[in-house]
DNA sequence: ATATCGAAAATTGTCGACAATATAATCCTT
DNA sequence: AAGGATTATATTGTCGACAATTTTCGATAT
């Protein structure tokens, strides 16, 4: 099932979101060597367990490991951000397209509740909307997919990479009310059991968000 | 990378594979518990690499696994290879339009190459070409993508859980015409350097693909 | 006979030690 | 002194044993 709702039970779980937390948030920072030694006296559980948290940490594409030689944190490149993104347009449009068949009717109604919070605080002048609020709004309508697969993938892969993007190259820029509009036609479509336009307005969004990004990096690289 | 050239190097990537193998073939019934003491003694290797071997399957939702609990091989279900399908449909689709951008003029001339080939054996009446030939195919466009995320994620994780769905379930059916011009259309729009329309008819060729087994299925269920 | 509690067995989680491999340092040759 | 081979060191891979948890089985009470 994979919801992130499960509290950690073992050693290894604690230790594996520890070291992600860590690596998402850059005080571990990328592209550096992950020594088992290292982390297991830092953590204070033996190697067995850091192997294991790096481990799944690998199969959340986090870190790189090559045999017998040891792992590394994924280094960020403009190149990589822009192959996550493809690939969060192609499932994330999938997602909104299943969304708007298998979502009950109770969940779009507190898709639209969320909406219109998230309305009153872009009206204030919050910038709040961008951080979480996005996060949950794509959440709700991953969950509203109903698909197992897609749900694991988005949730517990490319979600904490996205994220680990967005911390270390410090995004958190405007693109505050043209979200929230493009957010708006997604529900509605919805809310029509339209999945055929929820799918390309989900992608146009993400496809948006993507070109906002590179622009960021371009400038930024540039000046 | 994750190229499957590589060849195995480690004890854990050798029963990694053996694992997968058995269990992709049907020899460990879906469903089943993996006993780690068990697999330790079949396949001669201590319980530590077992271990690193169920956690890789788990990753690529093979296996699932609970918290001292163990870890179950995952259970077949039509609603399970809906849900694969439709991610499917998603991923391959994007790889298509990627593969319309970044294929090389090489690598689209080698695409038509084996088009050929697939249609002198369709013309014996060779029915090879379901089996491999089919996968060649897919496997190329994905690769073709250069979409490093894109190309983990489906030949890793995805491709593995439909072949078992396929070889479990008896899919060999026909559908080798039809899907022989499905292909050919998707190779001419590559040609023409036409992502959107490849993507749409890579999507379409996957979504006939999944009416195809779902008729399978629900008839055989039925008698 | 059924249900509940508790002990025993089996299974997974964790650990430290040893083996195999890769990296670094040293020595030898030219 | 530079390059290559060789030894030394460090790191990862593998193993068996112990701890913690779950499951099984049996005893007891209702």
């Amino acid at each position: 099932m994979s919801f992130f709702n499960e509290k950690p039970v073992t050693n290894a779980d604690k230790t594996f979101l520890l070291l992600r937390k860590d690596i998402v948030e850059g005080q571990i920072p990328s592209g550096s060597k992950l020594s088992e030694a290292e982390l297991s006296t830092k953590y204070a559980v033996s190697r067995a367990v850091v192997r294991e948290a790096i481990s799944r940490l690998e199969s959340c594409n986090i870190v790189e490991r090559k045999a017998n030689v040891g792992a590394r944190v994924v280094s960020l490149s403009p190149e990589g951000l822009i192959e996550l993104y493809q690939v969060r347009e192609s499932l994330e449009g999938m997602a909104a397209r299943l969304a708007a068949k298998h979502m009950s009717d109770d969940e779009i109604a507190d898709l639209n509740t969320l909406l219109s919070k998230h309305f009153e605080e872009v009206k204030d002048g919050d910038s709040y909307y961008q951080e979480a609020g996005d996060v949950d709004f794509h959440y709700r309508i991953i969950l509203g997919s109903k698909n197992n697969h897609l749900i694991s993938l988005l949730t517990d892969g490319i979600y904490h990479l996205v994220r680990m993007y967005r911390v270390q190259l410090g995004m958190t820029g405007p693109r505050v009310t043209t979200a929230f509009d493009e957010h708006k036609h997604i529900v509605q479509a919805i809310s029509n059991r339209d999945g055929e336009l929820a799918e390309m307005l989900m992608r146009r969004h993400i496809l948006y968000s993507k070109s906002n990004i590179e622009l960021k990096l371009t400038s930024r690289s540039q000046g």
